[in-house]
DNA sequence: GTCTATAGCTTGATAGAC
DNA sequence: GTCTATCAAGCTATAGAC
């Protein structure tokens, strides 16, 4: 179940760069088509029409549907993750994230959706969730630790518990997205990150 | 798009015990198969196999499958609301629903699944997920008035972003618990809770 | 109200030429 | 690395007998 990019060693995939586009417009291509049909609507067909690609030639660089969709969040993370990175600031990381995604509606609706599917033990994308849960839980906690000592947020706060609490709430106003588009996510977690200081 | 229940007037559907015995039964055994299978692998064939009928005499019952699907969770809604009307408690609202269903992991699998796919706007269960979003977001609002006029919650916090963050993060929990089967909903919602207090 | 039978489609994945 | 061709399997929904 583990994929080949986490058991490879840190050395780059040999790929050519006309390869490496491809794979980046099929990623790309993959979210946009999502956005327009749906998660539970879209078919590895459906994709490859919209890159002008086979069904075939799709599986030739992912394997599998669910390893591609895998690796449009992964690269999602990591776009995200330099980004921040890059640009620094005060506000605490679930609201920025929220704010930098604030625009791609499809990448928030392919989380939901591949989260929800993944929740089954034996999915393919089962342990990408489990392990991404963990890491960005403790990079909240880092956060929240720091910005304790700083004075910043109240001392008493148990920073597990305020990490999960951000979390969740992150994850639970990307799922209401569809039911309400007019919710503000990134002032939602703001207003509550204020009850903490 | 609309279910037929909805359309109806206020008269129950004129059905015999035998049949509403059937219809209770396939409700159950839906939440146990997709509990057991996971919501994207469940079939109506797998559940109707499980009941003991024919796919085909399913949907006698339900017309299609998300009729089929919605309606375990509108039973359950209905369930819970009774559950929580007969033993009156002190715990907000959202607390006792998460403790009441704490031992039903399939039925917070199944409602964060269909929640997701009916994200699209065409989506047969879009309208139940809208309507129920906004009822139970009007249900929150008016029990932390309440309790902001008994001067149990602090009457500075608007009720509706208070509302909106107990909600989105009950949600949120929900999605996470596949990946973290460890988490604990009900004391996660009652620790926000206390900072509210 | 439940059945059998099947229509009618779509799907992900593979084999093998080029 | 991309293609064509195809497979085997699965699905929902419907028609119509009983």
């Amino acid at each position: 179940m583990t994929s080949d990019s986490e058991a490879r060693p840190a050395r780059q995939r040999r790929v050519s760069a006309r390869g490496q586009e491809t794979r980046e417009l099929i990623l790309e291509t993959a979210l946009e088509v999502i956005g327009r049909r749906g998660y539970g609507a879209t078919s590895l067909r459906e994709i490859a029409d919209a890159v002008g690609v086979t069904q075939a030639g799709m599986l030739h660089h992912f394997g599998t549907k669910e390893a591609l969709l895998v690796e449009v969040l992964r690269q999602r993370d990591i776009a995200n993750r330099r980004a921040l990175d890059a640009q620094p600031g005060d506000e605490p990381t679930p609201v920025r994230v929220a704010r930098h995604n604030a625009n791609a509606p499809a990448l928030m609706h392919l989380y939901v959706s591949l989260q929800a599917a993944a929740s089954t033990p034996g999915h393919p994308a089962h342990d990408f969730f489990r392990a991404r849960q963990e890491r960005v839980h403790d990079l909240v906690v880092t956060d929240v630790r720091a910005r304790q000592a700083a004075g910043e947020v109240r001392a008493d706060l148990d920073p597990d518990r305020v990490a999960t609490v951000l979390l969740a709430l992150s994850d639970g106003l990307q799922a209401q997205l569809g039911a309400d588009p007019d919710i503000d996510i990134a002032a939602t977690i703001e207003w509550l990150w204020a009850q903490f200081t």
